[in-house]
DNA sequence: ACCCAGAATGAATGAATGTTCATTCTTCGT
DNA sequence: ACGAAGAATGAACATTCATTCATTCTGGGT
């Protein structure tokens, strides 16, 4: 406090002053979703508050609702960030992305969703934030509803293709792809929950465990 | 209004007027918790408030504070309750529950899982809210652990005696469990958040195939 | 019939939070 | 160099909520 601003036009040249600087709407959009991904996975979804994602973001209060209108709609647009980066990615490795091999594909496709990327603690505390209260807010099923189904989609068009190469019997793709999208759901719950109990490492194995007893001529 | 309470002494003989009882404090609590129950899958964790649970349970506001000393520790104890009435049904029926023939004791347990009194769209709510601020909340971690790790332990061991039984290869008793486990988590997910794509048959059916490929002879 | 321990009430309080908007500041085109 | 468009700020405001506590009421014991 003492050595604080001598001067006024001093102020403007201390280490911790920043100096206002003007960007284009959408880079402080973005900006301030990735401060509200942080402070949800920190703080908890119940107990962010706006002056917490803004301060989080370096920026004053106003501007959050200059960008945004509303809280409520910077929570929207965050899920829906969130839910397009996740899904968006899941989409890109089954549409092919340069891997002609099926089991190598269905690799990749484990790798994205137990790998680095996702399995930050927090994007995951993100997702569940949401996941949790998406049975009373109707809203938030309507944002994912869109990209989930179309992922679901493309999963059992994979399964289906897998299992036509590999002459599987007594499996049906629809049932597999249900299966393998809420096991990785629910461990990835398991990784945030008790992750004392569940390390990522094991997440994957149990992952391709499934993967291995549906399709073993594919998966090692 | 215009019809309220003509004489004082009416007011306490008039339909709606609701006469002050004096209950014991065991059951007040569970009062308090079955509303907060309520309150959490009707409206979100994030916006239930005192006044609203109180109202709910047909109580004062003060009394919320009286049997629980903070809103803090009427929530934990909520998901106590609920931690403790899911992983304690699952418990007793792992535990035998006149259950001798291992398949039947697994189908059992399918059933408390995926069947009505768990999967209500009450008892999932309220159980995702909290999976949801677990991240940010080390309390509701530390709350759910004992059970869900005591639960763990008692699934590990039916899927052992089950292998032993069956001879089956290459299974790994904490791996299979690992996995059924969390694709329940996952299941309970999807029926909450697109009850539209996933039904409780289509989640009965899926959880079955995931045991038939683990244990072909005991499973159908 | 009466009494009192303690259960129940709800108005009052103070703290926290979302939103607004008058004002200040940057940048860019001319 | 200048001015305008609009980006950014943060103090002020209104609202909502958890918590308190003085007061009222109830029911079992005597």
């Amino acid at each position: 406090m003492s050595e604080a601003s001598s001067a006024i036009t001093e102020a403007l040249h201390e280490p911790g002053a920043k100096r206002r600087q003007i960007r284009p709407k959408a880079e402080r959009r973005q900006q301030l979703i990735d401060a509200t991904i942080r402070c949800i996975a920190q703080h908890g979804l119940s107990s962010v508050t706006m002056q917490m994602v803004t301060r989080e973001a370096g920026l004053s209060v106003g501007i959050a609702n200059l960008h945004f209108q509303s809280k409520n709609n910077l929570l929207n647009e965050t899920l829906r960030f969130v839910a397009e980066e996740y899904h968006g990615g899941q989409i890109d490795i089954m549409e092919g992305a340069g891997i002609s091999d099926l089991g190598e594909r269905l690799d990749a496709l484990l790798d994205f969703q137990l790998g680095r990327g996702v399995t930050q603690r927090q994007k995951m505390s993100v997702w569940f934030a949401y996941y949790g209260e998406a049975g009373a807010r109707p809203v938030y099923q309507k944002i994912v509803a869109t990209t989930d189904r179309l992922a679901a989609q493309k999963l059992e068009r994979l399964f289906s293709e897998i299992i036509e190469q590999g002459g599987y019997r007594d499996a049906d793709p629809r049932e597999l792809a249900t299966g393998y999208s809420a096991l990785i759901d629910g461990l990835h719950l398991g990784l945030l929950v008790t992750p004392r109990e569940l390390t990522k490492r094991r997440a994957r194995a149990v992952a391709r465990d499934f993967l291995r007893r549906a399709f073993p001529k594919h998966i090692r």
